[in-house]
DNA sequence: CATTTCACCTGGTGGC
DNA sequence: TGCCACCAGGTGAAAT
């Protein structure tokens, strides 16, 4: 379900309801493949932490906490306290997979099926985690001795023309594989390869490392565009993407390629084809797209 | 090493 | 109504 606009999305909301709440109580479900670390270690961490903020790297959503400020009489001590609690001491790193979500409710909404974590606040909000295909994972990370979370790959927003070009030079994979390729690129998923290969003018089987420093530049320009649009329309809901607050997001509404296959392309009229790269639906128009 | 394939899951859709 | 094949926003391990 969700690339990086989708997780931007997310987290711009949870962050808006949460941000400066208290973790009360963190309830976890039998399943075990969501947890990288084991729910027992994940409920102790998170459980009495402030939410500091939460964003987005790649595409994971990452919650910065800090320790409940504690009742001290010292005040030297408090003020040590104080200090300290600007900085975040471990985070909680939430990536969705295929189908998670991660909503902000309050406890009278229906628990939905596959809800996998429960993290009540002393708001009285909270924060549910719904996986059905349990393909999302979720870490509690101490950040004392320990860095923190930050994704292999280049963030799209922001690499520039050279780095990006450098990426992939040499490779021989087909350009939309080393789109996907997290440790090149962050964040960037089907949708967003497809699209942003459409609107470049490229086919997704050419080679990377054989694309032209023009082409890579256009890609790289396209690839920011779509992306920057997505998020501004909240993301695109293909099946069942819906944000922090349930709401859907409306890019899909913008693809042009993306699970249109025999549809006509909206700039040329030729039918979109479907084609699989690296084991994925991959969408084109074949006039378009050289 | 770089690259490709496949398993991991549930659920929706469309054909018969 | 049921059964079956196939598809789906991702990724990491195993195979090549």
């Amino acid at each position: 379900m969700p690339e990086l606009p989708e997780v931007e999305t997310i987290a711009r909301g949870v962050d808006a309801r949460t941000r400066g709440d208290r973790i009360v109580e963190a309830w976890f479900s039998g399943h075990s493949e969501p947890f990288k670390t084991p729910p027992r270690q994940q409920a102790a961490g998170l459980e009495g932490r402030i939410i500091f903020h939460v964003h987005r790297t790649g595409k994971h959503l990452v919650c910065e906490l800090g320790p409940a400020s504690r009742l001290v009489d010292s005040s030297s001590i408090e003020r040590d306290a104080a200090h300290e609690a600007q900085r975040p001491d471990a985070q909680w790193i939430v990536h969705l997979g295929m189908t998670g979500r991660l909503l902000v409710t309050t406890p009278d909404q229906p628990v939905a099926k596959h809800t996998h974590a429960r993290l009540l606040l002393a708001s009285g909000r909270e924060i549910r985690f719904v996986d059905p295909r349990r393909f999302g994972r979720l870490e509690f990370r101490d950040l004392l001795g320990c860095a923190g979370f930050r994704g292999a790959g280049q963030e799209p927003l922001t690499v520039g023309a050279a780095a990006f070009a450098a990426l992939f030079r040499g490779r021989r994979l087909a350009i939309k594989a080393a789109l996907l390729n997290q440790t090149l690129l962050t964040g960037v998923g089907n949708i967003y390869a497809d699209e942003s290969l459409f609107r470049a003018g490229i086919r997704p089987r050419r080679q990377a490392g054989r694309l032209t420093k023009t082409e890579l530049e256009r890609l790289r320009l396209e690839l920011i565009n779509v992306l920057k649009h997505a998020i501004q329309l909240g993301g695109s809901s293909v099946s069942d993407y819906v944000d922090a607050n349930g709401v859907r997001g409306f890019f899909q509404l913008e693809h042009f390629v993306y699970m249109r296959t025999g549809e006509a392309c909206l700039r040329c009229g030729t039918p979109i084809k479907r084609i699989l790269v690296a084991g994925r639906g991959t969408h084109y128009c074949p006039k378009c797209q050289r």
